[in-house]
DNA sequence: GTTATTATTGATAATTATATTCAATATCGG
DNA sequence: CCGATATTGAATATAATTATCAATAATAAC
């Protein structure tokens, strides 16, 4: 099994535990977006919007809410992350593993979204966090910039 | 003159540039918000909303749209910072100094807004950005989580 | 397997923050 | 002061998100 397809199968457990643990239903629909999810959107920052209108193409009966609100599952079952790059529209992406995180460098040209991590960076947070008695969940770092492509170097 | 107040008179000067610059004008309203921003927000996060309703209670004829405008033509001009805290609504800042530069940890319980400032993580960006030849132009760094009243400590 | 219970779906409508329109008014250079 | 141009404020438009609800699907109970 090829480590993409290994990762798939155990998001595809957590979301079954957290399915079963709330008390909600496996569905159709749920399955199809998936897969559509992790088939083809691994390490990109898709929109609902779009998200929803590459769907319709193989599955025009599933509705823009479903995909709405099978997104914002993923999200809380933790197999997907929910980011927002400042132009008003949440992004989805799905969370390749439990503990890695990364951050992310936007270009404010051309729209594209560099992934980074530095575990430099992470000590500081924590540090940080540490000396001010706050007790950490999430932390959030964007670069906004150009591109090597669009500063013309 | 208190440090505060020359501060306060800097940032004046610089949007009255930036007015000049762009050949727009200055009115009574944009002089009545900025006194109001930089006299009772120094240092907070305000929502467009929020400072409407304060500035109606001794200025009821200014409108909400001369309001947002305003901020943003603050933050076009440099002497205010627009944040997104995540909850869907922007924030405005005023500018302490040109060059000073700091993040926020957010408390998800409470919703108080703690700033802290790191040079060693500045250091860090500096060299990813340089790594990846990207040209930064602004970063952004939240932690979220709860502060030391809300975890019970 | 049938029935009862409960969650989900999909179309639509409501909500919320942001942004735009436009006639009336204010600013400012000449 | 005059004329050109920017601003104001009320109203409206836009866009993303979230809620509503009758019909339907999934699971549990029998």
């Amino acid at each position: 099994m090829t480590p993409v397809a290994q990762r798939k199968m155990e998001r595809r457990k957590t979301l079954k535990d957290y399915i079963s643990r709330m008390q909600l239903k496996s569905t159709k629909q749920r399955d199809v977006i998936f897969d559509e999810f992790f088939n083809n959107y691994m390490g990109k920052h898709v929109t609902v919007e779009e998200f929803y209108e590459n769907i319709k193409k193989n599955h025009p009966k599933i509705g823009f809410a479903t995909v709405y609100r099978t997104l914002k599952l993923f999200r809380e079952s933790g197999i997907a992350a929910e980011r927002d790059f400042g132009d008003g529209k949440a992004r989805y992406e799905p969370i390749r593993s439990e503990n890695e995180h990364h951050h992310h460098m936007i270009c404010t040209n051309c729209g594209n979204v560099y992934e980074f991590a530095n575990s430099q960076i992470e000590l500081c947070l924590n540090q940080i966090a540490k000396l001010n008695q706050f007790d950490v969940k999430d932390h959030k770092l964007q670069i906004h910039g150009l591109c090597s492509s669009c500063s013309g170097s």
